[in-house]
RNA sequence: GGUCUGUUGGUGAAACGGUUAACACAUCGCCCUCUCAAGGCGACAUUCAUGGGUUCGAAUCCCAUACAGAUCACCA
């Protein structure tokens, strides 16, 4: 069998979308699982959109995530150049459009945009474009080309018949040939259209498997319109079902939604936000969901991409996330909550206790600032917040409870989560009181909310004996 | 409008002619519990867009209809 090659081919116009990452993921995916070469080519024709930095940022995501390149501009290759500007440079797809040309199978076009535009409108949506060009002589086209008239290279395209091709995720697609126009395939200025300089690229890199979105569904039978030109092998096709921002719209950096950036900038992980994606559109043959990169190499299967467009659901890629928070090493845990606990915190208090308390209360690393800001200080609350059904406490209760707490902590020399949890403990059952008679209270005091993390006593370790004692006192002065 | 593609719960989805239509998220209960989480348990589609057909039997095959998306450029 022959070596699987996919390629990866934004155009740099700048953030990451998350329906680009996912074709990428999956090109990925199907060049690795069977031990094939993944490529990156950069479709920098479109000067007019391309924005400053953006080749970084997809350099840094497949970084990022993981998704190593086994050729592209930076780490180079057989096959280069891999940046399309570059390529055009050299001629190229130029050269290969006048070969067409000469093979018969294309034809030069002068007639004028305009014109055929008015034409267009003229006929209305029947229209379809006859060009006379056709019936030119080859003298005619000599003396044209030698008073320099503009032209445009157009394929050959027969009338007749259909053109039918098989995508692996879509099945066989037949159209009929007569809905197919003479496309384009070298500009008046001699750039390529994007669809012929794809074709050539794709088969000068010796790409196996040409994975994209499903957009390009209804124009694939048009590329092998070109292939077959050439006389050329036609690629395996894999077209992905889009990806959705809701039933109606797809999901885009245009109207604003999440880039694979903004997700990061939230606080979600590059392995989670992969695992996700790799969700949406595709399905395990196990019943399985949490993969890492590896692991979804081995069980990804193109057979289980699916048609229709999935709706990207933050809840679900927020769980996902709280998932690879909680089963990650400890210290990785630590590393990544750190900059986000000092950040709200500062460093004086014992950060791996903040951060265990919070362990499996965090699902996005956003989240942190808000769960322990209490610990610089406790902001004003209505006593109101003492009332509890659980506990059954409220605020005449609550201050009599705490003066027992005062007392009990007043006298603890060894100051930790156990002992202080077993004095008030100990304290609770001599009074008579529920554990959480005695706790709900002090949490109230110690955090100034009815919900905090970790419990009363992991948040008195981490305050430390002087201001837990700190924070009951006041408290007690506002009951 | 032509052409192409699609349609299983709020969401992601499984099923490949015979199951009580998996599983996961979300939601709602209960349990556990020093709050909240996490974890455990349970509820949640008499039904697979609709209507016909084929079949002993259909979410699965066929045909229509409806709806949705894509595409019809010298844009990528």
């Amino acid at each position: 069998m022959e070596k699987i090659r996919t390629r990866f081919a934004p155009s740099p116009t700048g953030y990451m979308h998350i329906g680009n990452l996912r074709t990428a993921l999956y090109a990925y995916l199907i060049a690795k699982k069977d031990d094939g070469d993944f490529i990156l080519r950069i479709e920098d024709t479109d000067q007019g959109r391309l924005v400053e930095g953006a080749v970084n940022i997809i350099y840094e995501t497949l970084k990022q995530c993981g998704l190593k390149h086994d050729e592209g501009p930076d780490v180079g290759g057989d096959f280069g150049p891999y940046v399309q500007s570059e390529r055009m440079r050299s001629g190229i797809y130029s050269e290969y459009a006048h070969k067409l040309v000469e093979m018969g199978k294309a034809h030069y076009c002068f007639c004028k945009e305009e014109d055929i535009e008015a034409q267009r409108e003229k006929a209305g949506d029947s229209f379809y474009f006859v060009d006379p060009c056709k019936l030119l002589d080859e003298k005619q086209i000599k003396e044209k080309l030698d008073t320099g008239e503009p032209y445009v290279i157009r394929l050959n395209v027969e009338q007749e018949g259909t053109t039918s091709f098989n995508d692996e995720v879509y099945g066989t697609i037949t159209v009929e040939n007569k809905t197919l126009d003479e496309m384009v395939l070298l500009k008046s200025d001699g750039f390529p259209t994007y669809n012929f300089a794809n074709v050539i690229d794709d088969h000068l890199m010796q790409i196996s498997d040409v994975v994209r979105g499903n957009e390009y569904l209804s124009s694939a039978p048009k590329y092998n319109l070109i292939y077959e030109a050439f006389g050329w092998d036609i690629p395996r096709y894999i077209h992905c079902p889009p990806v959705m921002k809701d039933e109606h719209q797809k999901l885009s950096k245009r109207n604003g939604d999440a880039s694979f950036q903004d997700l990061l900038a939230k606080g979600y992980l590059p392995e989670a936000v992969l695992n996700y994606i790799a969700l949406l559109g595709w399905a395990p043959s196990e019943d399985r969901e949490i993969y890492s990169l590896d692991e979804l190499c081995k069980a990804f299967d193109v057979k289980r991409i699916g048609t229709t467009g999935a709706i990207f659901d933050i809840d679900k890629l927020t769980w996902m996330n709280g998932v690879y928070l909680r089963n990650m090493d400890l210290d990785k845990y630590y590393e990544l909550t750190r900059p986000y606990i000092t950040e709200t915190v500062g460093d004086k208090l014992d950060h791996e206790l903040i951060a265990n308390a919070i362990h499996d209360r965090v699902n996005i690393l956003s989240e942190i600032a808000d769960m322990i800001s209490f610990f610089n200080g406790v902001q004003p609350f209505d006593n109101e917040i003492y009332n509890n059904k659980k506990a059954k406490t409220d605020p005449q209760l609550s201050k009599t409870i705490l003066e027992a707490d005062l007392t009990a902590l007043e006298n603890l020399d060894s100051w930790n989560n156990d002992s202080i949890f077993t004095v008030l403990a100990n304290k609770a059952a001599e009074l008579g009181y529920k554990n959480i008679t005695m706790m709900y209270p002090l949490q109230v005091a110690l955090s100034g909310r009815s919900v905090a993390p970790g419990g009363a006593t992991a948040i008195a370790e981490i305050l430390g004996k002087v201001e837990t004692i700190s924070r009951i006192k006041d408290a007690l002065s506002r009951l």
